[in-house]
DNA sequence: GTTAGCACTCACTGACGCAGAGTGCTAAAA
DNA sequence: TTTTAGCACTCTGCGTCAGTGAGTGCTAAC
């Protein structure tokens, strides 16, 4: 393999990231600089095209990268340059306010899908230790009681849940403060088991009142517990791309989004990776991003891996820019995450 | 105006709405059944279009109702019949669940797209009365504190709050019991004003212990006063629809119901207005909706209107259909609120 | 008031031709 | 051996053109 066809290469996918066209051998002399004719080009391409590298859509068309040719240019052809500085500065001025992990999960994903023109996506920080701290149970009507759930990351968790019988309010406190003492500190994994002994021992002792203190934390904390969400945001920058955008193409991949489960899939199986993944294609091995690729890395609090982000765009991205916006963007995250 | 031309009228839109053409005189009188010619049906539907209830797209095409055509259709030609009992049956059950607001408006938006094939979208409910219950404050880290306000409704409210010097726990419980005390039982716009002048008068005396007191208190009972936000599900449904089906309309469409801000305020405009409100094309007064319908109603609890919600479709939507459903759901969905 | 007849209009379709872009191949030049 | 010029060929895209079908408006007769 020709050291002067990976140039080409390289000038090939830039030029076709660019505008899109399928590139032909008049423009590509010209593009490379290296006062070549033509002809030449075009033998070079057959060759390419022999490796599988591009491909022509018609006879009389120019030359298109396949998945094969992106992967060959992402890895051994790009050099990668840190973002501009602009770019980080906005983005790490954006991250700026301090708040909780869910807004700041948003303002994440909002700024990915801002700066790099694609859909962004982020996944909920998922603490290893996610730990018990205090639960309230409050009287709200007849028959309904409001449960709240503080977990040591400062997250709060509450749900109204339905009852059989009527609480007095000192019952309730009672049964919160008997949950407080036995869990506070303990993980909130451990806490679930824990309830659901409880839950069958009080059955055995018919002991009612436990019964029903046990239940109503259960509830909450399991809604604490499957912490599985993420955030998309700038889909519609999808539909700016002629190669997606046939009206069905783009339901399709917009109903997946609104659905949530694939894509939670998908990033779950990068969290293990280290680094920047860039999938391109079919890579992902999901029919619905057949004509996508997708750029993730993990992001890190206290050292541990805790989520992953990235980018969803077509595979006729700019992945010079992006790979380092997501590089960069999950750093800025990791920082916010960390005070 | 004849009554034979109305019934013609009606028979057009109906047609129209269910296959989307440009409707014939030839058709037309096929489907009347009152057997007569077409040139019969061609003199009546000049007369409809000099009315300016009809319109042709070009001189051989059929005609099209107006948004003046549709609107006399919907005010007088359409006898409004309840929903068919499977609909009702099916939305009831999926609403059965006992949750607190946010779910069941989630729930709502998802049920009005599905049974309509329309967005749906709802608003959160507007409290009157919204009242002061309980804050809690919790030490989180070196300096931010976990803000937790709980209302009578059972909404729970929660922020973290950057602060300038250290607090004990101690302290924050401090100020925890003395904001209780203060505001337990008041209104949460009245606990605003009155933190504000407690924030003045604070300054004032230098009490610094009342100042991070009263400014922790106003960051999270701001967040709960500022309750507008509504949701919208099943934006896709709309991409299905010939007539929006420009790539570039529909992005136009889909940013604006993610920015929510127009949406909301159109939305507002509903509040006052009693029963179902139907818009119809630029009715509406937004250029977005041009070719959109809005069917909306308010619903209510405790018999005080806390909330809007409907469906957003093209203007050649099954009213029909359509109307009863939001009308159902928005009693379905007062029901579940008022548990 | 209703209808038949007729001329007319307009969108849609498929055929045709043509220009433009680009290719592959061959033979000559470097 | 590599590069280039030349040439025939193959597509796509666009515009033109005629034919068809659907539908209209008007007029005159029923």
């Amino acid at each position: 393999m020709n050291e002067r066809a990976l140039h080409f290469l390289k000038a090939l996918v830039e030029r076709y990231i660019r505008d899109g066209q399928p590139v032909g051998s008049r423009t590509l002399a010209k593009d490379t600089g290296l006062d070549l004719s033509p002809a030449t080009v075009r033998n070079v391409m057959a060759d390419l095209e022999d490796l599988g590298l591009v491909v022509s859509p018609h006879t009389s068309a120019g030359r298109v990268p396949t998945v094969a040719g992106y992967r060959l240019f992402v890895n051994s052809l790009l050099t990668w340059t840190p973002p501009s500085e602009d770019d980080v500065a906005s983005l790490r001025t954006r991250f700026g306010v301090k708040c909780d992990a869910k807004s700041l999960i948003e303002t994440a994903s909002n700024l990915l899908s801002g700066v790099t023109h694609l859909a962004g996506v982020v996944m909920m920080p998922r603490h290893e230790h996610n730990v018990f701290r205090q639960i309230e149970l409050l009287p709200l009507s007849e028959k309904r009681v409001l449960a709240i759930l503080i977990t040591s990351e400062g997250e709060v968790h509450n749900r109204i849940i339905g009852t059989d019988r009527y609480f007095t309010p000192s019952q309730l406190e009672q049964a919160s403060n008997y949950l407080n003492q036995m869990f506070t500190g303990q993980d909130i994994g451990e806490v679930r088991k824990r309830l659901l002994e409880d839950l069958k021992r009080a059955y055995a002792s018919m002991d009612q009142q436990m019964i029903q203190a046990a239940a109503l934390a259960q509830e909450v904390v399991a809604a604490a517990e499957q912490r599985d969400d993420c955030f998309i945001a700038g889909q519609t920058n999808l539909m700016e791309f002629g190669e997606l955008a046939s009206m069905e193409r783009i339901k399709q991949l917009f109903d997946a989004f609104n659905q949530k489960r694939e894509i939670l899939h998908i990033l779950d199986r990068c969290i293990a990776a280290e680094g920047v993944q860039i999938f391109i294609g079919r890579e992902s091995g999901y029919a619905l991003l057949d004509d996508c690729s997708l750029v993730t890395t993990t992001y890190r609090v206290d050292d541990r891996v805790v989520g992953v982000l990235g980018v969803i765009g077509p595979t006729r991205m700019d992945y010079q820019r992006v790979v380092p916006l997501v590089d960069v963007t999950a750093r800025l995250l990791a920082a916010a995450l960390r005070q």
